[in-house]
DNA sequence: GACGCTTTAGGACAACCGTCCTATAGATTT
DNA sequence: AAATCTATAGGACGGTTGTCCTAAAGCGTC
């Protein structure tokens, strides 16, 4: 296997303290010592802390393409689908209850930091509301009831995030995808009133 | 009218740096010169940072649970309480497009900060949910249904402020806000099996 | 082996951070 | 008027921040 690029380490390294400390708390020195290189080797690869975080986001995106992708690769069934992004709220509910969201904390950060990235931070969030709207629309629904489907789905999952890391309780995040699931599978047919619940 | 004291002056300044930049991002330089004083002068009031935080956030205990006791002082419908919930969210809907929820960002970025004030940011967000089940319960909900409720109302709004202030859409708060009413209006009858959507 | 390019280490740099000390101005009491 | 207490300004402090420079090590190619 080829070893990863230092510059690749360096993305992966800050993604994950991005995420789990936060942007402005870390700093150079900890994303250096976490790779294992020099403060000063690290100029070579970027030329300031917001290029990083514009690689980190770039990266994001892409990765979670290629994760929207899989599922579709996976089953042609959109409801099937749409369990796939419950699902990871299940999977991830460990580091979910410790850092919350990774897309919506930092979107948060970036727009109380009125940060020139906070809008590429939020079109990760349109990734995933539009890959959702998409998966409505194939249910059959209509472009704005499919759009409010895709919100009410991220919203719920953004909601959880803050109330599990709050809460710290796991057993919450079973039962709020428990209930996700329920919903889904209660969803009026394609045609009726857009409302999200019912 | 008594003039603020200088250290009142301090947690309030510090109150809306911290809601509208963050915790980190905000030095004692920034809520110094909010106030009008020399960063000097703030040693004699607080000896830390972290002092200002739990001033900040006692403060913002004792606002909410007064408001918390405004709201049942002024109807003695549950149903109406939970409705003066509701309408904060429209009615401080640019501040959270700005900069989301001032109670679920801060429990967010102490997470990540792993900082000692955590659990105190996050009682605030238990006052809200207990005072909620209060209302769930007056309205004849049994014990676990009332805190289902109450952990689903508290879930929509942290999940309405993330997605407002990432779209920056006034009018999609509105029509979360419509469509908790609705959710409100079409609750199960007290004893039914404990769902939060139907 | 000499050259050129890529990558690295180490540290300089000014600015700012949270913290803390001290001198003093202002107000209150004696 | 003197003494005392409260509140303030200003700056020192060691450390860290993001940024940037320079010297040199590694390495493939002629």
């Amino acid at each position: 296997m080829l070893a990863a690029s230092t510059r690749d380490q360096i993305i992966t390294e800050a993604d994950t303290l991005f995420y789990e400390s936060g942007f402005e708390a870390t700093s150079f020195s900890d994303i250096a010592s976490a790779v294992g290189i020099s403060r000063g080797n690290f100029y070579y690869h970027f030329k300031s802390k917001d290029e990083i975080l514009d690689a980190v986001i770039a990266r994001r995106l892409v990765s979670t393409r290629e994760m929207l992708e899989r599922w579709e690769a996976e089953t042609t069934d959109p409801r099937e689908r749409i369990m796939s992004f419950f699902r990871i709220l299940l999977v991830n509910r460990t580091k979910i209850m410790a850092f919350g969201c990774p897309v919506g904390t930092l979107c948060a950060e970036l727009a109380k930091l009125d940060h020139m990235a906070r809008g590429r931070a939020e079109d990760i969030l349109a990734l995933f509301r539009d890959w959702l709207e998409g998966q409505f629309r194939a249910l059959g629904h209509g472009e704005d009831e499919a759009n409010d489907f895709a919100l009410h789905v991220l919203m719920r999952s953004q909601g959880l995030a803050i109330l599990a890391s709050a809460f710290r309780d796991a057993d919450y995040v079973r039962k709020e995808v428990d209930d996700l699931a329920d919903w889904l599978d209660r969803l009026p047919a394609p045609g009726g009133q857009t409302s999200t619940r019912r």
